[in-house]
RNA sequence: CGGGGUGUAGCGCAGUCCGGUUAGCGUAUCUGCUUUGGGAGCAGAGGGUCCCAGGUUCGAAUCCUGGUACCCCGACCA
């Protein structure tokens, strides 16, 4: 009858382990038979689904339209672009046969050596290259621009190691991919993206992020300037949350994509692309989560209000079932999703501790005792406190609770990552400081060299070169030399 | 690719060192009764290729050889 007890590692005994433990109890996703591959399942989706949603809104709000391009990618594609192959080559899978054939000794089937491709194909790890192949027939003028795509899609990088969400061999996401016809419209598309991604991170996922510039080491293979939002999990570590690539001529000229000018010469199109992944359902675990369970922002919970009802009797639970019919439209007049688990086969305790593990923002609980008093039991998932409150007007008492969960959420993940971001000024303290996590802000002198240097000796990367805030020069923690503002320094997954 | 670990019921595990009844425990599942304001209790039932192949032995989950799968740590990670 009971089902099986779900019990959680703790988030500070062992911040992997609790993580990887959500993601399956909570039933988000699975690691599959496939190498490397997850299964996400029917709740995750529900949540990535709601994330598409909102994104795709956005692209269309900012001008963006879908289109869909190959899986496949010809071999030769991907060494068109110098930087390109260098970042990409060594991590793919590759299809080099197109048949099967019974096997010889009758058991199963094997590969029809005679079906061998002449070029083998790529799945895509990215598709800058057949987009920008494909581009090269679409433009001819500056009429023809921009072109504005984004395309929803899975991409397959062949990692060595993989954890659920944050890197896994396939994986589902959207990447936009614009041309232009100026450097200047270009790089403001780069911009306005990360804008966009910085907005839904904030305000949908209720995740704080810093918008930056990476350094050289970090860019995207083929781009001149990658941007990125960057965020702080639970265990102090970063997560690269959404990429936004200037591309500058570099596919175009690859792929030798050139339009007329208005003055009648030929020039090579600009380029930007971008893109965030089903990383990001790791990132709203990390962030918000905690033993009991996970914790989801209001604007992406698959059902926002739980409504359970608790009952000696059947003729008990008829009245509770048309009290709580009456609340349930009240809420779905005010677009509030709601379900109510009447399911006779549980018990109240059971709902209340699998609902808190599926992160349902808001619980309701209607017994006996509210019945006489005209009540319901409200719990909120973000503080586990609960009040009893009148049933009149509870619609808009619980628009008004959602609101607050969805800014109490984001409020403490920005009170978080205040209290782990220190600056630093010299290397000493940065060696020390690096070791109880967090952002580190530290001058640094702007080569690869003190950036290896440091990464080699400390596991610390220079997660972006801030946009906004402090731009005062300085000297490098490191070598003394010139800087022209702090970067932000973490251990990152 | 290097180092370590594990494979026994749907899931989680004990048993393996030191071979020996009918392979066991928790949980889940099914049945019945009692329960229901924070993951119910009691009673009963069903469920096994002990990862695979070969070897040693009167006898192998246990020992030996080979294979295989998965996990962890590292290297890798636009």
């Amino acid at each position: 009858m009971a089902k099986e007890l779900k019990e959680l590692t703790s988030r500070s005994v062992n911040f992997s382990q609790w993580y990887q433990d959500l993601v399956i109890k909570a039933d988000l996703a699975e690691n599959s038979a496939v190498r490397g591959c997850m299964v996400i399942k029917p709740y995750g989706y529900a949540i990535w689904e709601k994330i598409q949603r909102q994104l795709d809104d956005m692209f269309k709000e900012t001008g963006h339209v879908n289109a869909y391009f190959p899986l496949f990618i010809p071999k030769s594609f991907l060494s068109k672009e110098a930087d390109h192959v260098e970042g990409f080559a060594k991590e793919c899978a590759v299809v080099t046969h197109y048949r099967l054939k019974n096997s010889p000794d009758g058991k199963g089937v094997v590969v029809d050596p005679e079906a061998k491709l002449e070029e083998e194909l790529i799945v895509r790890p990215t598709s800058e290259t057949i987009i920008w192949n494909t581009y090269r027939n679409w433009i001819q003028s500056y009429r023809d621009l921009p072109i504005l795509c984004n395309q929803w899609a899975n991409v397959v990088r062949w990692e060595m190691r993989t954890r659920l969400f944050l890197r896994t061999a396939e994986f589902l996401w959207q990447e936009g991919h614009t041309a232009h016809a100026t450097r200047e419209e270009a790089e403001a598309e780069a911009r306005k993206m990360l804008e966009v991604y910085a907005e839904f991170a904030e305000n949908f996922m209720a995740v704080p992020v810093i918008k930056g510039v990476k350094s050289a080491s970090e860019r995207f293979a083929g781009a001149v300037e990658t941007f990125a939002i960057e965020a702080l999990m639970q265990d102090g570590k970063a997560l690269q949350a959404g990429t936004s690539h200037f591309l500058g001529q570099n596919f175009a000229k690859a792929f030798d994509v050139t339009f007329a000018t208005k003055e009648g010469t030929q020039d090579y199109v600009w380029a930007t692309s971008w893109g965030v992944s089903t990383r990001l359902m790791g990132a709203l675990v990390m962030t918000h989560s905690d033993d009991n369970g996970l914790v989801l922002p209001p604007k992406l919970a698959p059902y926002q209000v739980v409504i359970v009802p608790i009952y000696k009797t059947d003729e008990q639970l008829a009245q509770i079932n048309e009290k709580v019919a009456t609340i349930v439209s009240k809420l779905k007049e005010l677009g509030i999703s709601v379900k109510y688990d009447n399911a006779d086969n549980k018990k109240p305790g059971w709902k209340f501790a699998e609902y808190e593990l599926k992160g349902v923002p808001v619980r309701l609980a209607m017994g006996g005792r509210d019945l006489e008093n005209n009540t319901v039991e409200v719990a909120r998932r973000d503080t586990l406190t609960k009040e009893t409150v009148s049933c009149d007007n509870i619609e808009m008492y619980i628009k008004k609770l959602l609101d607050d969960i969805q800014e109490n959420i984001f409020k403490k993940a920005v009170d978080y990552r205040s209290q782990n971001t220190i600056s630093v000024d010299s290397y000493d303290e940065f060696k020390e400081k690096i070791e109880e996590g967090g952002f580190i802000m530290a001058h640094w002198d702007g080569t690869p060299e003190t950036e290896e240097r440091i990464k080699d000796e400390t596991k610390a990367t220079i997660r972006c070169i801030p946009l906004a805030g402090d731009k005062t020069p300085g000297k490098c923690m490191v070598t003394g030399k010139p800087s022209a503002q702090r970067v932000v320094f973490a251990r990152a997954y």
